[in-house]
DNA sequence: TGTACATCAGTGAACGCGCGTTCACTGATGTAC
DNA sequence: TGTACATCAGTGAACGCGCGTTCACTGATGTAC
């Protein structure tokens, strides 16, 4: 993982593992019991050591969390720019945000879910979160235009700076929030089971999405 | 509440009185600190009894909890059947909905919110979420036919089970799919706060999806 | 109307649990001369 | 190369907490004759 590399003695070497370790564990155990079920001296016991040891490599439970949101974060980043390419194709962004999410729902809930009211995520998820908006902009532009331009793409010229200095026009960032809407909507109810016995494939409720997104609405 | 009502002894009023207060503070409980802090032993303390003491009005915690969904489930489907009435118009409909949520945030997710892997909602919930849907499908029934048949409708012709016999054809099913899933895509990021900071006012976001979903795309 | 009995709301003590977190400590690993 | 010292991972005991839940019980409310 990140903090493996670039590590020069066998000290550094050895607490980067165990740090990824405990994050692995931490994983498996939000991926099975969800994320308020987290706990630091059960993945001390999972990885057969005292409960204590912990505060070695992480100053506390929220510590921990907050580094789970921030890899978690980044994760997604990474997918959605590898995914976009040189192409910045939004077919292939939506398909690697839903294999994401469906390859770990509880790490997509622990990013898009429920909020606890008290816990705040770190600052710096902010500016990855405006890095894949970015993306999710970049993809937009590539789109031929569609439709008239609507009373709401007006205000959002009046509020643009959450799009960080991209040049595109107000439809554009219309697209891209409604890219991102979208499909959370969909990803989210099929990821919470709200579409099970429903009998239809979720996979093409999603594609019909992004079908719809990308002006083909008949294909 | 429900429970006040059709009672005839003294005693009996008095339990409903008791069960409704429970619920009352529970809800409180749910809205200050999320539903995962909801403890019995707390509402009871507020209440000015032992923790024991609810057990005469409630199984137990779980218990508790799947009648507050059963609660939350029920609430909805009545707002959103007042808001149709008989017009059946899906603005009223999804201002309707946008209410409900932001009145009470963490009512909204305990429903649409993140699942807890263990937890299964009771079997009663899914015929109250039919209910819900038989208004989305009389709404969109309504509006005037838009676009080509897509490869999802005709997927949606061989899975209308879930439609529970309406008679709408799929590309009303559809509708009312997206609409569903269009308007919680909104609605559930702007609970979790996410679009905090981007300056755009998101009651604006939501009314140009029903604008897109109407038909209006220019207005 | 008065008395005997049954019902039932609520208490307090207790059980067992797991949590996060602190602290003084042991013992192994690395470093400096 | 060998010795003295410093660093630091990990332990075990302890603290205080709150949780859900059980159980035997008291005392008030209602019921039947």
């Amino acid at each position: 993982m990140t903090e493996a590399e670039n590590v020069r003695t066998p000290r550094e070497r050895y607490r980067a593992q165990v740090r990824t370790e405990i994050k692995q564990r931490a994983w498996e155990q939000i991926a099975t019991a969800g994320a308020s079920a987290l706990s630091l001296n059960a993945i001390a016991k999972q990885m057969g050591m005292s409960g204590p040891a912990l505060y070695r490599y992480f100053g506390g439970r929220d510590e921990l969390i907050t580094e789970l949101v921030r890899d978690a974060y980044r994760s997604l980043a990474d997918t959605l720019r590898a995914a976009s390419g040189a192409g910045a194709d939004v077919r292939a962004l939506g398909h690697a945000l839903r294999g994401w999410a469906l390859a770990d729902p509880q790490r997509y809930f622990l990013i898009h879910g429920t909020p606890v009211p008290g816990y705040h995520a770190p600052d710096d998820t902010t500016s990855i979160a405006s890095e894949i908006m970015a993306i999710f902009l970049d993809a937009c532009a590539e789109l031929p235009p569609d439709g008239p331009v609507t009373p709401f793409d007006t205000h959002l010229e009046d509020h643009r700076d959450w799009a960080d200095g991209h040049p595109a026009p107000a439809p554009v960032l219309h697209r891209a929030l409604v890219l991102w809407t979208r499909l959370h909507g969909v990803l989210s109810l099929e990821l919470a089971g709200h579409f099970t016995g429903m009998g239809f494939d979720p996979a093409r409720l999603f594609a019909a999405e992004l079908d719809a997104l990308t002006g083909r609405p008949g294909s």
